[in-house]
DNA sequence: AGCACGCCGACT
DNA sequence: GTCGGCGTGCTC
């Protein structure tokens, strides 16, 4: 720590000279920790309120090389919210890490990663809840018998044997597990062992909706411990508490979404990332983290181990689990011997064409489900499109429902008779007939999830011969608090025959009655430009897939049934056999032969502007700097391409890719490239604004 | 990002 | 004559 003494203030008294991270986002230009005055040493990690031009911001006292030699004269820290114990050195380290990797300024990464509430407090306030939380001692440490652990198979017992010699030291494990293989009881044993050493552990998950059962099966396991959630869902006041708690070291669990990666726990001892391989865990504004990868440089930094969890592990994970850099855990059967669900594939080019139906239902899949009624069995049905259909059109004058502000169509929902905009929000009203020529026969093109619900409904009969019970799960469907707990809960009580859903649903709930999953239009993602989409899709159809069967009674009879023009598809034959590693290690090929990650390292350089012209024109210029820079020779910069969705609301999307033999390469390029395009800007008028994402998941 | 300062159109 | 539009520039 560097504190140097100095003497500039007006009134010639000697003062301390700190540097604090301030609030401050990339492209204000005040990259760097900024200088302030103090009477007093205070430690590295601590709260402070500054003066930031005429406003009061909040920062946090840095611990960091001598400070730059600065002719504007220091201000004072106004107080130091000392009743908070400083954050902790690893803490500042892994945010100087994600700020210098993901190339944004320390402050603006230290001040988003804390409640936004602590952000606000003053001292009295802060001196208030900390207060309150002292109050309640640990939740009685009542029924700590670990009475009835359920068995352990020999697979999971083998993977905690695995752990156990290496507890207590830094390393990543890659536990490896079908779905219904246990992972979560590994979790749950692993996490023991931690609490029993006194530590904390860390738990991630992709999304908000899987907390509340994570947490339950916890909770459930430790009945003396106390677990807090961190996520966006909770509310202000819940986030800080929570977020105090694990500060203060009064929760021995902390649960929650990527951004709990940041959460500041003083007695770290492990880290649990489930579900690995899902893109929820990058972020997608703001520094563009991976909370995965943080987990993992966390683990590193603070001598912990992290325990990485996938049926279908990211390729990234898989190769540095084949090159020895990750232990690899295995666990390829079910608990409870229950076999994986067969999955069939549905040759669409056999069925008898009709007519403008290009994504039917097939009649197969269509009797399946409605033997599975009979039998008392529920089904999931899958589709990755909300809303009724994707576009409304006139067969007249080839008019269809475009977004006026974006490149898109606005997709129609049929129950609020609306045509909604997925990518700004736009919602009107649908109109009467055709706004262009009048004619009232405009018609819904393709399927979503309302449609496929309605005709699931006229296509299956209940099993009392009336209507079929389906329920949809999609953000429609949920976006009132507590829909979809009630949802979940229908599905589990039996009263829901057919369950149909977007991605929301295949992912982790633990159906014990379905024993028929159907993705009925998967096809889009085989020949998408972006080439991770099969990887995407792979994980996607195996996560849904394991919803299937999860009872072993019922495994057995369990299908997994997909729906394709393309039944010869490589990626189907490896579904068919749930052969991940053969997948794997041929989309592995594919990347080493074309110089894709994980064998080259990837960022994204990307301009939005009012125009395209301009917005390609600035990275055009930025391309030409970086032809100039020293380290140019080790990266590839790719000419500048529009954006898949190409307009937002009236912004242009351009992007350019730069791409590395290696990491440190590209880290070299950035690093010095960056600085240069603060300036750029400045001579590109129109441009809104620039950012860099490095190791994008989608290109 | 805020929050200033700064120079041009429709109102009391 | 002012209120206010958002362009430009600065914050230790």
């Amino acid at each position: 720590v560097e504190i140097s003494v100095v003497t500039s203030l007006a009134d010639g008294s000697a003062s301390l000279r700190l540097q604090v991270a301030i609030e401050a986002p990339q492209h204000s230009g005040l990259d760097g920790v900024l200088d302030y005055a103090a009477e007093r040493r205070l430690a590295p990690g601590t709260l402070v309120r500054v003066p930031l031009g005429r406003r009061q911001v909040c920062g946090i006292v840095w611990a960091a090389g001598q400070a730059a030699p600065t002719e504007v004269a220091l201000k004072p820290i106004s107080h130091a919210l000392t009743a908070l114990p400083p954050l902790s050195p690893a803490w500042c380290a892994l945010v100087e890490f994600c700020a210098r990797y993901y190339q944004r300024s320390i402050g603006e990464v230290a001040l988003a990663v804390l409640p936004p509430e602590l952000r606000t407090l003053d001292e009295a306030s802060l001196a208030r809840r900390l207060k309150r939380l002292a109050a309640p001692a640990s939740p009685g440490a009542a029924d700590r018998g670990d009475a009835t652990l359920p068995p352990l198979t020999h697979e999971q017992q083998s993977a905690l044997d695995a752990l156990a010699t290496c507890a207590g030291d830094a390393g990543v494990a890659l536990l490896h597990g079908v779905t219904g293989s246990g992972k979560t009881e590994v979790y749950l044993r692993a996490a023991a062992s931690a609490l029993d050493r006194g530590r904390q552990v860390l738990v991630l998950v992709p999304e908000i909706n899987l907390t509340p059962q994570l947490e339950a099966r916890f909770a459930e396991r430790f009945s003396d411990r106390r677990i807090v959630a961190l996520h966006s869902g909770l509310t202000p006041a819940q986030r800080l508490r929570h977020w105090l708690r694990a500060h203060l070291g009064q929760a021995d669990l902390v649960l929650g979404t990527r951004m709990a990666v940041f959460a500041s726990v003083p007695r770290l001892g492990l880290i649990v990332v489930d579900e690995e391989h899902d893109p929820s865990y990058k972020q997608q504004e703001g520094a563009r983290y991976s909370a995965r990868d943080l987990a993992v440089y966390r683990g590193h930094l603070e001598r912990v181990q992290v325990l990485l969890g996938s049926a279908t592990p990211s390729l990234e994970t898989w190769q540095r689990a084949a090159q020895g850099r990750y232990r690899r855990l295995t666990m390829p059967t079910r608990v409870g011997g229950g076999a994986m669900p067969a999955v069939r594939i549905v040759d669409m080019n056999t069925l008898p064409r009709r007519k403008g139906v290009t994504t039917a239902l097939s009649p197969p899949l269509l009797d399946a489900l409605q033997q599975r009624i009979e039998r008392e069995e529920q089904s999931l049905v899958f589709l990755n499109r909300r809303g009724y259909a994707p576009v409304l059109h006139c067969a007249d004058c080839g008019w269809k429902s475009g977004c006026p502000h974006c490149s898109a169509w606005r997709v129609f929902h049929k129950l609020d008779r609306t045509l909604r905009c997925h990518h700004c929000g736009l919602t009107e009203r649908v109109p009467r007939g055709c706004p262009d020529c009048g004619n009232l026969d405009i018609a819904p093109i393709g399927r979503g999830t309302e449609r496929l619900e309605e005709q699931l409904t006229e296509l299956l009969r209940g099993r009392d011969g009336g209507r079929p019970r389906i329920a949809r799960i999609d953000a429609d469907s949920t976006r009132t608090k507590g829909s979809l707990q009630a949802s979940l809960e229908a599905v589990h009580a039996g009263e829901v025959d057919v369950l149909v859903g977007t991605q929301m649903v295949a992912k982790g709930h633990d159906f014990r009655h379905i024993t028929l999953v159907a993705a009925v239009n998967p096809d889009a993602a085989l020949f998408s430009s972006d080439f991770r989409a099969p990887e995407r899709l792979f994980a996607l159809l195996m996560q849904a897939a394991g919803r299937a069967g999860r009872d072993a009674a019922r495994a057995a009879a369990s299908e997994m049934w997909v729906q394709t023009w393309h039944p010869q598809h490589a990626l189907y034959a490896a579904l068919r056999r749930h052969d991940y590693e053969a997948f794997a290690k041929s989309q592995l090929d594919e990347r080493a032969s074309a110089g894709l990650p994980p064998f080259s390292h990837l960022a994204l350089l990307r301009a939005d502007a009012r125009t395209a012209d301009v917005a390609r024109a600035f990275l055009q210029q930025a391309a030409l700097q970086a032809a100039q820079l020293p380290d140019a020779q080790e990266a590839v910069v790719y000419p500048p391409v529009p954006m898949s969705v190409a307009r937002i609301a009236d912004v242009e999307r351009v992007q350019m890719l730069v791409e590395a033999d290696s990491r440190a390469a590209l880290q070299r390029l950035l690093a010095t490239w960056l600085p240069l395009l603060h300036a750029l800007r400045r001579q590109h008028r129109g441009l809104l604004r620039w950012a860099v994402d490095v190791d994008p998941l989608a290109i």
